[in-house]
DNA sequence: TAATCTCTGGACAGATATGTCCATTGCGCA
DNA sequence: TGCGCAATGGACATATCTGTCCAGAGATTA
């Protein structure tokens, strides 16, 4: 009577796909080092053997945790730059938002992934590969419209790494703060959301002409 | 005869400070999670015991570390915000070249810190103090120059975030590439050290007059 | 020379991972 | 109802890392 249901209240079976989210939390809250197949079979409430019948062993599971990332974190930024817009300040929001869309982007899976590449060489060329994908897409942005590529490519830099910045310390300070330090001629833009300042604060260094 | 000397070549005693910049070379290439004891003993070529000699454990070690960084790359960046000068231009490059001087800052121990943040709550409100405490210095280098406390504080972030960004990608492409980037009107400040390129392209953004 | 102090090596115990083997469960289907 | 297979649990072997204990080597000092 002790051992009647070992699948105790959900009952449903635990798929590769249960495998792989939780591995994919643990990376992005832990970092890779964390993601262990003991600590995950705990959260799942299932043998580690388990595992073994999805995974041929962890190094397969990271490999997937990398393709995940790979559909997520690249392809979208790509797409967002080659939207239709009319202008450049549009085609700048079209990139900014998906930038700050968790669902679109997620930037702590970025980072964990950059921490990734510090001690694993391939993981490193997929993160610089990636990053160069990125960047030709936002210069290509700006090119279309109409800047020349030598500015583009300047320009698309200094986006790009204000970007990364941000997301790099993990800004958590409340809406109303933050809010609370724009200068007020930025201010009507910033009603729908709160990260909508990088945006701004981008866009209106974008309406400045080219410096000669 | 298989164990005349021990201490082969150097036969110079292991100290303290061998095991702390061990341990930190460590932390800097490969994460915290990799900082072990059995490592750095293979590494400095003596048994693990010794450790134990001059640290109680590994926490006693990683605080030790902690310390060091905040040595290393705080006040660094704080004292060259207060730096005497003519302008906000020649204060900005002040801040960039600490920045920028790895013997002044350094970066990578920067990001191996946050990445550590991200599973140690403890170390989290350390590097937030840190990031709030730079923040402040850049805020009060543009205050000193003259523009209000709000846009000083939307401007300081700007070329926080960018700086942190260009850190993040852990740029290695050649000098002469990077060079080759810079549009027309700034290349006329790049001849002494690549990482100008930043500073450069701060000064001419600074240069302009808030929107109104 | 002898006593003392500093530092190190090696043995030991225990915790935490990984990966393998195999018996067994329970679901879908004939 | 019973068969077969996808999926799981539990035991086992092994590796890696931490921390403790203690004997003892070397240098320093009395």
């Amino acid at each position: 009577m002790s051992k009647v249901t070992p699948i105790a209240q959900g009952n449903v079976k635990v798929t590769r796909d249960d495998w792989l989210l939780a591995a994919r939390d643990i990376l992005v809250r832990r970092g890779v080092g964390e993601v262990k197949i003991l600590t995950l079979s705990e959260t799942l409430d299932v043998s580690r053997s388990s595992f073994y019948w999805y995974f041929k062993d962890r190094t397969e599971l990271l490999d997937a945790l990398l393709d995940d990332w790979e559909a997520t974190n690249i392809r979208t930024i790509i797409v967002h730059c080659e939207m239709q817009a009319s202008g450049i300040d549009e085609a700048a929001c079209n990139f900014f938002r998906c930038f700050v869309n968790p669902k679109l982007f997620d930037q702590r899976l970025d980072f964990a992934i950059r921490e990734w590449a510090r001690r694993d060489a391939s993981v490193r060329s997929r993160i610089d590969a990636a990053d160069d994908a990125r960047l030709a897409a936002v210069i290509a942005m700006f090119v279309r419209h109409g800047y020349a590529v030598e500015e583009a490519g300047w320009r698309a830099r200094i986006i790009y790494y204000m970007q990364l910045g941000y997301h790099a310390l993990e800004v958590t300070e409340p809406m109303e703060t933050r809010m609370s330090r724009l200068p007020g001629y930025l201010r009507g833009f910033t009603g729908r959301d709160p990260d909508i300042a990088v945006i701004t604060a981008f866009a209106a260094y974008a309406e400045q002409k080219a410096l000669t």
